[in-house]
DNA sequence: TCTTGACCTTCCTGTTGCTGTAAGGCTTAG
DNA sequence: CTAAGCCTTACAGCAACAGGAAGGTCAAGA
């Protein structure tokens, strides 16, 4: 099939699929006489395994390690789950960091006076928070 | 002051003040005799307020909004207010975006045997997901 | 005076994961 | 015959910088 209905049954935009195929990601497909790539079975199974995995927050080079684990029957189930595992933490990781920026922003959002005044608090807070102080004389406009 | 000194007191890399300049985040500042970049108090206060405000995770299209609102003596707070909660919203959609994935993970994580096998719940979950189906004339290898 | 090291400048490339667009060839229906 | 709808390659651009090259400047020490 060509590269249109390989889009459509895998979810990916056949753009992706030849990017994928430009980093090495995929193994290049056969070509038909016209120069047209050709998908088969197996081809269309390795871009929904990468359409998933991508999903599931996997970069790229993950999805290379992942798909190479899919698609070799001599894996061991641990490295699979090492490598899922491994993105748990980060997702938590990530989680915990967007969590404390949202504290902080409704903290702000809470506090400033929405009304017509140029006094507001969040400016206050975004500003005025110098990292660093210099020595007096070395402080010259 | 020089740029260094900028950096050092602002809390961002030289190379982050240049681009914001070369993006006109930030006005040109004067120049010496030499050519140096020659910054001041106000500068200083607006560069630290660009660092806080990337902190809580605004981009620069908004950032510049924000800066604009922060020299603008004319504002009104609740402009800042609105932008504000906009971005709150914004990470609150991001973390349940995240959370859902995280639940995922977690379960592929549970249910992977973890062992020394081939077999693994997580490959297989990733894998056979077709998007959508074609008519069966249609399936050519 | 010369040199050394720490600054500074501009310009170009690379990052991630694509997406958009241009310019052109192939195919099929009307 | 032509128009639509595929397909191809190749190049540019997004965000928000970071790294490095090539070269100018400045201050301190031998």
């Amino acid at each position: 099939m060509n590269i249109s209905e390989a889009a459509k049954l895998s979810g990916l935009p056949a753009k992706t699929i030849r990017y994928y195929e430009s980093i090495d990601l995929i193994s290049p497909p056969r070509r038909a006489a016209n120069g047209y790539r050709h998908y088969g079975k197996a081809d269309i199974d390795s871009l929904c395994f990468l359409r998933q995995a991508r999903q599931f927050g996997f970069n790229i080079d993950q999805c290379r390690l992942l798909l190479g684990l899919y698609k070799n029957p001599q894996r061991r189930s641990a490295e699979v789950h090492q490598l899922v595992s491994d993105k748990l933490e980060e997702v938590d990781a990530h989680i915990r960091e967007l969590a404390e920026t949202r504290e902080l922003l409704a903290k702000l959002v809470g506090a400033c006076a929405n009304d017509g005044d140029a006094d507001c608090v969040i400016i206050d807070r975004l500003a005025g928070q110098q990292k660093q102080t210099l020595p007096l004389e070395d402080i010259k406009q």
